[in-house]
DNA sequence: GCGCTTTGGGTTATCGATTACTCACTTGAT
DNA sequence: ATCAAGTGAGTAATCGATAACCCAAAGCGC
């Protein structure tokens, strides 16, 4: 049997309310003598607050539940668990992750999510994308991580690919590169928006189309030997042009690492020859390249800590789509 | 206001009790007519059990808690989580994570824990490890997963990394691969238990060991640049040997996947001149690779699943240590 | 000395679901 | 016709924590 704030109020011969506020009522009055004396007991009994039984009153559990569309395990979903985990505990709440996997729809898994009366409910997705929303789910869940919902019913937090993809660029408008090639991977939103701050970045530079060449990657399959073998084609044609590139920035860190591959088999040196640089900071793979890959950072650890501060804020803000900004990590391969 | 028993009692007319018994109590007695009536109506109010009030009767939540020793999100708990979570639906549980991480402690985390009241708790390792829990908590964790109490005084599952071995290496002698080397990642428990079974193979196949050769890999910084240079080195005097190996099992895919790239540079084709097969089985590597490795898979899901089973047991079985079995993965390296 | 505020703490109702207990009304057998 | 068994459903207590409300004693100004 579990100890209760009664089994503590017998002990210490007082009334169950006055544990109740020497233990958690700040506030309570009451003196200081009788609050230490039921601390003690109460540690001395090894009592734990019931959750259970407060939320009775309270009407939800200490809880931010997350509907992740994958499980919750793929390397991006660290940083957005562990921001929410870290914004959340700062309010004395717990993160409650449920996946929607197999033939498990958004329907039921809200459903079985709010039987734990969670204080709030925030959607994630593993990868940027909209997603479609019930309609009746729209009030439900707090905010979208990583992803918009379809009619923008909901309050978003995204990357900033543009944003990231101009930054980067830039960068390497800086480091004194001018032929700048753009592997792409063609179909995921991320890429397209990436694609748009490259241009961008081009045009303010005052360079025109010819000299920024875009080429696509393969999209669904990436560790298909077809997708190598794009890569790999697209880097010896791009080697042998009378203007060759001087860098290739890549969609992501995987396109990147097969790009390294193609550039070592052409001969090229990095960064002398060819500057290489990428998106998604996917460590084991960017600080494993050799040389260690230059990349925009996405912000999940951040996404995650400000969901926690949109759910838990007193009064809840407007609806809105917040791009959150990459991180540029310098390693030396510009 | 979210929507009680008392409400759709209220609006069919009926008790509480009534409208309890109709929507969980199975074989309540009552008419098959009140019962479809009453489902209707919660239906329509929109209805979902709150499980808070219903732990008070039963003293604890459907969740069945683990605690993580790293944030919930390495590719390895992919597998973990998963068997967990499909063996706790299927009791109508679900999975609470919580992560050992930065300076919170055990005890700190069970207790945070605790508050939920959860049917019962797990403990996961990322890695096959011995763990030490404080002697106070060996009755409250259930079951230990990927890893054992440091006095055996809770049950524990754990990959039979030394079984694995054993039939990895008869599967390589079956090829009719003689003369293996292994490449190994000292320090690490796994790696330990593995080369056992490595030897134990070679044993009963009659050879002796002069034909075999244990090789280190750094334990640590798997990524740094040494590591990779001492993978190098080794393969490359290992192909300079007179009795050159046809075979190297190597200690996990990390390391396959240097030796591949030793090899290649050695000009030696896989799995023509040599074979290489590993452990772990992680995927985004193993298919990856050039050819597709051939990897003994560490029993993830088998681990979880398992645990769920015995944790949600009538009667909680003996402490025991159960090794789970690998699966063996062929893809075309040997 | 009287009434008023402050302090310390008790009483009791409440949240929602469950359950032991009770009760009224049918049936069916004798 | 009467009693026993069975059926359908209500009553009320309960789980643990909290909160609104109440009350007694002490301190204070006049």
């Amino acid at each position: 049997m579990t100890i209760s704030l009664n089994d503590i109020a017998e002990r210490a011969g007082v009334s169950v309310k006055t544990v109740s506020g020497a233990l958690h009522g700040g506030s309570a009055r009451m003196s200081d003598d009788t609050r230490l004396r039921i601390k003690e007991i109460a540690e001395e009994l090894g009592y734990v607050t019931n959750f259970a039984a407060r939320s009775m009153r309270q009407g939800w559990m200490p809880l931010i539940g997350v509907i992740a569309d994958e499980l919750v395990t793929s390397p991006f979903a660290t940083g957005i668990i562990g921001g929410l985990d870290s914004g959340a505990r700062a309010s004395d709440m717990a993160v409650f992750a449920m996946t929607l996997s197999g033939r498990r729809n958004v329907a039921s898994v809200l459903e079985e999510m709010h039987r734990f009366r969670p204080r709030a409910v925030a959607y994630a997705a593993m990868y940027h994308k909209r997603v479609e929303l019930p309609a009746e789910f729209a009030e439900t869940v707090g905010v979208m991580i990583n992803c918009r919902e379809a009619n923008d019913r909901v309050t978003s937090l995204v990357p900033d690919e543009t944003g990231a993809a101009l930054e980067m660029t830039n960068y390497l408008l800086n480091a004194g590169r001018r032929n700048i090639a753009y592997i792409n991977l063609p179909g995921l939103l991320a890429s397209e928006l990436r694609e748009i701050g490259f241009r961008q970045a081009l045009d303010q530079a005052g360079f025109n189309g010819t000299e920024a060449t875009v080429l696509p990657a393969v999209n669904r399959a990436i560790y298909s030997d077809r997708a190598q073998s794009l890569v790999h084609s697209h880097v010896q044609r791009l080697m042998r042009f009378p203007q060759r590139p001087d860098a290739i920035l890549c969609g992501n860190d995987r396109v990147a690492m097969e790009v390294y591959a193609a550039l070592r088999r052409c001969g090229a040196a990095i960064p002398d020859d060819v500057a290489v640089a990428s998106f998604d900071n996917q460590v084991e793979i960017a600080s494993r390249l050799d040389p260690p890959l230059t990349t925009m950072a996405l912000p999940h650890r951040a996404m995650g800590r400000k969901a926690a501060q949109i759910l838990l804020a007193e009064d809840r803000p407007p609806v809105e789509v917040k791009k959150l900004p990459f991180r540029l990590v310098e390693r030396s391969s510009v």
